[in-house]
DNA sequence: TGATGGGGGTTGACGTGTCAATCCTGTAAC
DNA sequence: GTTACAGGATTGACACGTCAACCCCCATCA
């Protein structure tokens, strides 16, 4: 039965090989997460919101645009960016271009902990990742990455 | 400055590298949960509890064991455990032999879901994975998994 | 007999993400 | 002008995970 379905069932090894996979980038996912959230009290969530806002003229950004550079939906931008106004990472003002729309600036205080936090993070960016890897590891990391995105990508 | 720092920092080839990997990999967790939602109204929690349901004996498992065997933490599990019992996928009764313990059973729906639910899955799975690699990519994925894999293990 | 402790499991609070519904306001259509 | 609509953003309900506190029952030991 699984030998007549090869051509739509994975056999059993490539089964192995994509849980490894996708439990190796889950488990380093979280353990990058736990590190930034302990070293910065920053979730990657946060970290990328700061991130697109430090790199952006004047720390500020169109809600709107920024969720289309991080690629969130509006709605989890918008629950997050009351979560981090809470704690005074960011600031929404109205946009005075814009009648719509509205402007999401780092604060000082935003503007601070992404610093603190981004060295370290870095630091274990290439601590868990990339000092696991050859040079030449590295680069089949970057070939089949780009395959598989290249696969996805046309799918809607 | 970040030429200085080469040993700490990763340099801007790996960091574009890193991201590509770990959104490429997340790219893929969503996608294939989401066909697997629509397919069968099953997030993949409920399917990795269903899965190691269904291949044990009697369709039941200490409670204990079953996070075990799929590295949950137990809040999690008996959360979800909860969510999935009021779906009437599986049912929870003390455990006869311990006095301790709670035995959790996969109900007939729940086999059920489970059955039509694999075969769509493990389709998905070769067509978003497996087929967007060659049989030497697809090799050398294992081999830097395994890299990775042996890198994070022995750190707590 | 009564305190101590540990394994097994649950609970509550909270941060997070998704979906669908809603709100607001300017603009086009009639 | 009023209606219709579309873009931009928010909201509420819900599923999910984590953390820390807790409950229960038993074993051990004083």
């Amino acid at each position: 039965m699984v030998q007549k379905k090869r051509r739509m069932m994975p056999t059993r090894e490539e089964l192995r090989i994509w849980r490894n996979y996708i439990e190796t980038a889950e488990t380093l996912r979280t353990l990058l997460e736990g590190r930034l959230q302990s070293e910065s009290a920053l979730s990657s969530a946060d970290y990328r919101v700061l991130l697109a806002l430090s790199e952006a003229d004047r720390r500020t950004l169109r809600s709107s645009e920024l969720a289309q550079l991080i690629g969130w939906q509006r709605s989890r931008l918008s629950h997050h960016l009351g979560r981090m106004e809470k704690r005074g990472l960011v600031r929404r003002a109205p946009c005075p271009d814009d009648v719509h729309g509205i402007d999401v600036r780092l604060t000082d205080s935003g503007a601070e902990s992404f610093r603190r936090g981004s060295l370290p993070h870095l630091r274990d960016v290439r601590e868990l990742f990339v000092d696991a890897l050859s040079p030449e590891q590295l680069a089949q990391v970057d070939e089949f990455t780009e395959a598989l995105r290249r696969h996805l990508d046309p799918e809607p």
